[in-house]
DNA sequence: ACGATGATGAAC
DNA sequence: TTCATCATCGTA
């Protein structure tokens, strides 16, 4: 057995195959999930074949106090997933067309959630905003509240692909001028690729 | 800069 | 029941 580099986090396992990460990897602080999501992929079942997508881009939505999260108001029909347990998706139609995803964090009843704003996909397309990725995937209201798992059709994998912190950008989060100074948190990480 | 397009939630 | 709003995108 070897032994854990003292650097690597709990939840990084570059050395090992593809892990799906489970409730134990989401049911902790939102900003931290948001940052170490970056990296990590996203894989949808089409058919008989997976897709997978590296998360480049997440948003941190986090609890009852932040005024752009839309729990902020309480619980209604729509995030009410955002105050069930970590690890399930939280999926929603915005602007009459557009569906958002998002992977819920942080302890049950504390109303929290990351929203996935961008993917590579494995021949390099970019897929650079919430609604193209979910239009590309395929992920609508079937999946709001399901698990992340296999099972479900939508997972996360840890492939072990190491990312140089130094290129993880800090943001304000897009679309929520309306969340006074909640809207300049620097929520938004952005994975900045080496340009040549 | 703006229109598309319809669910959502709060007010009445 | 009405109505303003909306965690966006493609075209101009």
């Amino acid at each position: 057995m070897r032994k854990k580099s003292k650097m690597m986090s709990e939840h990084s396992r570059p050395e090992r195959s593809p892990l799906v990460l489970d409730r134990s990897f989401f049911d902790r602080p939102t900003c931290q999930v948001a940052e170490e999501l970056i990296g990590k992929y996203l894989v949808r079942r089409i058919g008989s074949k997976n897709v997978p997508a590296m998360i480049t881009e997440t948003e941190a939505y986090d609890g009852p106090n932040d005024e752009a999260c839309h729990a902020h108001r309480g619980m209604t029909p729509r995030n009410a997933p955002m105050f069930g347990a970590a690890g399930h998706w939280y999926v929603y139609f915005v602007y009459g067309m557009h569906w958002m995803l998002n992977i819920v964090t942080g302890p049950k009843q504390y109303p929290a959630a990351v929203l996935i704003r961008g993917v590579t996909l494995e021949d390099g397309t970019v897929l650079d905003g919430p609604a193209k990725l979910t239009k590309y995937l395929q992920i609508n209201r079937t999946l709001n509240d399901s698990m992340t798992s296999k099972e479900t059709g939508l997972w996360i994998e840890d492939r072990g692909i190491l990312i140089d912190r130094m290129r993880i950008k800090r943001k304000p989060r897009i679309g929520v001028g309306y969340a006074g100074a909640w809207a300049e948190k620097e929520w938004r990480y952005v994975y900045k690729e080496v340009d040549n």
